[in-house]
DNA sequence: TGAATTTATGCATATGGGTGCATGTAAACA
DNA sequence: TGTTTACATGCACCCATATGCATAAATTCA
């Protein structure tokens, strides 16, 4: 209970930054199965318009669109208008900075928080 | 070109085993506030059951009680039935292993892919 | 056995968000 | 300048889900 004592405080820092790290905007949009179909989309043709993408997809090309802005504010795409297209590509380090972040986050704070849930 | 003709079907190997990687249930799980401060509580408290976990919630107590069973189902609780009580707890392992697979496969796959998108 | 407690579940309601259509806006082209 | 193209946005609709209440089921305790 002494022990307790000394590492409540730390225990509370630690799981605040742990629940901080977890981008809950980030997991809602992962979570929509077409994002993810868009998602595959880019990771096998590159760097697309709207259009493009779109012309493979059931959905209407605005929600493409809704998608796409969605997941760019996200952080996860890119984009870049050239002429009247809007171009969207995924932006690879966003994606390891946010999963390594959680896991190093996950890493620091299950040990101190609750040693017993790593059994 | 000659190139992307030899890549082209490892390509397709590799993004859907990066799509197939992101489980969908644990992203959803993670984006509901309520289920994040579910987790914080079981951070600080560790192993708990469920009236003493709705007692610091606002919510119903049987809302908190289909929060904590869609957890575990996704694999991030372990519950375990004691008496009359129902003692939920959170599964550091299985936290580990889903974001580290995931960053694993991006790893794999981005090079691969879109080596422009670790620009 | 009867009362109290803890959880699970059925039901109705409210809210959020995905969807498609219609329209607006801006830029390229003839 | 007028037309076409590409995207954004307002609007209405629909569905999934979070919520709370009432109740059922199971277990403990007097």
């Amino acid at each position: 209970m002494f022990m307790e004592l000394i590492t409540a405080p730390q225990k509370k820092v630690a799981a605040e930054e742990l629940i901080n790290a977890f981008d809950s905007k980030f997991f809602k949009t992962m979570s929509e199965p077409v994002r993810m179909h868009i998602l595959k989309i880019l990771l096998l043709n590159g760097r697309s318009d709207i259009a493009t993408i779109a012309d493979m997809m059931p959905q209407d090309r605005s929600v493409i669109s809704r998608h796409l802005n969605l997941m760019s504010e996200v952080g996860i795409l890119k984009c870049e208008k050239e002429t009247r297209h809007m171009f969207y590509e995924i932006d690879g380090n966003v994606f390891l900075d946010k999963l390594e972040n959680m896991t190093q986050q996950i890493r620091k704070c299950m040990p101190l928080c609750c040693p017993d849930c790593l059994k």
